[in-house]
DNA sequence: AGCATTCTTGACCCTGGGGTCAACTTACGC
DNA sequence: GCGTAAGTTGACCCCAGGGTCAAGAATGCT
């Protein structure tokens, strides 16, 4: 690779970052070639997609946030208090970071770094659920899938509050936690949670897919 | 107005309840002119804006619905059951009517009838709320705006898993509802409730406003 | 039946996104 | 320092949706 490729490519990945951050991982890729000074066709001939400039920019930094964000849950003495703050903070990311509530929140296949870190972030959260349950600090019918879902929904109400009242969905994450408290359950649900299929659909269409 | 234009009209109006109860109301003019046999010019000659038609065509709709659903959860004897009822019940007619999902969780500011009936369906969720409050069934904390925040993101949550697993909005409703029960509460709220400016706001950007 | 008025039509424009490629420019090895 | 391979550019294409309007068609009054 020339060395002026070399640096044009820096700069977008810089542009892209920068953009994603603040506007989540569907800005129009014209945009982060303009922010980087650059035209629209070097973008494409460097990354040649939207997944893979994702997926070089957004991994590393979805990585390290999710999985503190996991790791310090983990590392309460109190199983629900884990659970809750798992649940609050990866919330909290969300509505500090487009991009890391669109890759909580959305579906992107051909993005190998990044699905490989949404599976490790999944198996976390299902570690740090289990591990609640079984402390009986929740009610045992709320599984990954569930919370995925409540992540889905609140990266689109963290957005929609942003400009507004950017802490407006706390409320939503405390009725949900203060909840969750094992005693509340009045009957068994009626619906079973989602195939890891269903969750696929579904995800996308959350974001918005076609 | 002449026989042909009222006889158009009729066939717009019947094709957009389709289009609008089928698929949100967000379809395209043009397809809704499409469906009623009739160029799109004739649409816009008639009726002028989309909100004017969403104004004729499904404010009656909505009010019967929601209306029906509040007066229902009012006759409850236990205030809470009522409630519960009121809650699943919007949540249900917004996963088995788009329309209604984006009366609830939209913003059609132009759209006189329809911001009638948004109001009285505002004052009725109030009523049913404070009555469920007062009778110590709901944590004292949860007010409308909880409600219809959790609307707008079930009315995206509903849409998204129709095609897949259509029932699916169902487990996140018995979350909330089995979790409001008074005595969950686990200190108090660090966010207050929002006003009715930042409500209208964030319901417009939730629904997908500019 | 004739004709003014009212309606309808569809071609047209605009916006904004994704994506391609021939022609130009630049870097770098020799 | 020069030729060639590598890289860049921006004009161009696509699509979908919103919206307009001159020309033509239908209605209904007299």
């Amino acid at each position: 690779m020339r060395a002026d490729a070399q640096r044009n490519a820096e700069k977008l990945r810089a542009a892209a970052a920068e953009l994603f951050q603040e506007r989540g991982l569907k800005v129009p890729l014209k945009e982060i070639a303009r922010r980087a000074g650059v035209s629209h066709g070097t973008l494409y001939n460097l990354f040649g997609t939207r997944e893979a400039l994702i997926d070089e920019v957004v991994a590393g930094l979805a990585a390290d946030r999710l999985g503190e964000a996991a790791e310090h849950a983990l590392s309460f003495e109190e199983a629900g208090e884990g659970f809750a703050y798992y649940a609050e903070r990866v919330c909290e990311l969300q509505a500090t970071d487009p991009a890391v509530a669109d890759v909580v929140s959305g579906r992107y296949p051909a993005a190998e770094c990044l699905m490989a870190i949404c599976g490790r972030a999944q198996d976390a959260a299902t570690r740090i659920i289990e591990r609640a349950r079984l402390a009986g600090a929740i009610r045992p019918d709320f599984t990954g899938e569930d919370l995925l879902l409540f992540f889905g929904t609140n990266a689109l109400l963290a957005r929609a509050v942003a400009d507004t009242a950017p802490d407006a969905w706390r409320r939503q994450v405390a009725f949900l936690l203060d909840g969750l408290s094992a005693e509340t359950s009045q009957g068994p649900l009626s619906v079973a949670p989602l195939t890891p299929q269903q969750m696929y659909d579904v995800m996308g269409r959350l974001a918005g897919a076609p």
